[in-house]
DNA sequence: CTTGACCTTCCCATCATGGGAAGGTCTAGA
DNA sequence: TCTAGACCTTCCCATGATGGGAAGGTCAAG
């Protein structure tokens, strides 16, 4: 199977066909060869980024930061620093989101945790939500 | 200030203009009284609901769960029991997404740590990105 | 009466993704 | 050789919450 639709790609790249034509369209792809037909065409090597794609994205990367990873990726005169600097980056988002979700979390569980649950309309989550001060 | 136009109840409800009518549109808000030029008017207990809503987005709640809980606000039969359900809910899906969030922080982050981050191209981060196994 | 700050509706964009329609292509089997 | 059905193509629309901005109407102060 050294050349594929675009749908045995997909299923070996681990995306979804459609991905792959928007991929495309936003130029994180090049666009792929065309048989006569004008069905696109596939070669192990774009299976390779496919998955790279997919393993970044999965890693939270938006699909800007991928489009930098790929160029990196296919620079042979790449720094690991360069590469380096933008996943402590990312990291450093991730912080920053888990501790905002964190407060949150916590800011809720207060509330609840004065909360009886029961039969009665009282509630101290509401009143929470009221109070809208902050 | 008895009566306000839609900046003014913005601003007193700590929301924009914009998404008071957004929220009108979706049916969270009921429809605002209207001046005969057809401006939209407010009163003290709209801002109220206004604080109720930014307060419970400031907590992460969905648009649909808002809907839930407004209702809960606004009826005395609700029970507590009721209010603490959505809450609970809420939190384990928080729960689930920083554990998420964590687990993919600690992939990447342990990939970073084995990247010498200098002037070689060689890089254990885009080795992993490219493995795309998992 | 004019100016400028407000308001109205309507459309478009974000970000990554999927759904689906309308229509063309390919392949295996009768 | 014909046909069914599994592909493929492009195009448009939707998500969720939010903002930007255009075109045009209203209002209050000077």
């Amino acid at each position: 199977m050294e050349e594929m639709n675009i749908g045995q790609a997909a299923a070996a790249g681990g995306v979804s066909a459609k991905m792959i034509r928007h991929y495309e369209a936003i130029g994180l792809l090049s666009p792929a060869r065309r048989t006569p037909a004008g069905y696109r065409v596939y070669r192990h090597h774009d299976v390779h980024n496919l998955r790279f794609i997919r393993q970044a994205r999965r890693l939270g990367f938006s699909i800007e930061q991928i489009r930098q990873l790929l160029g990196l990726w296919q620079n042979q005169r790449r720094t690991s620093r360069k590469v380096k600097e933008l996943a402590m980056q990312h990291i450093e988002a991730l912080d920053e989101r888990i501790r905002e979700l964190q407060k949150i979390r916590q800011a809720l569980a207060h509330l609840a945790r004065h909360c009886q649950g029961d039969e009665r309309p009282d509630c101290p989550i509401l009143d929470g939500l009221a109070k809208g001060d902050v």
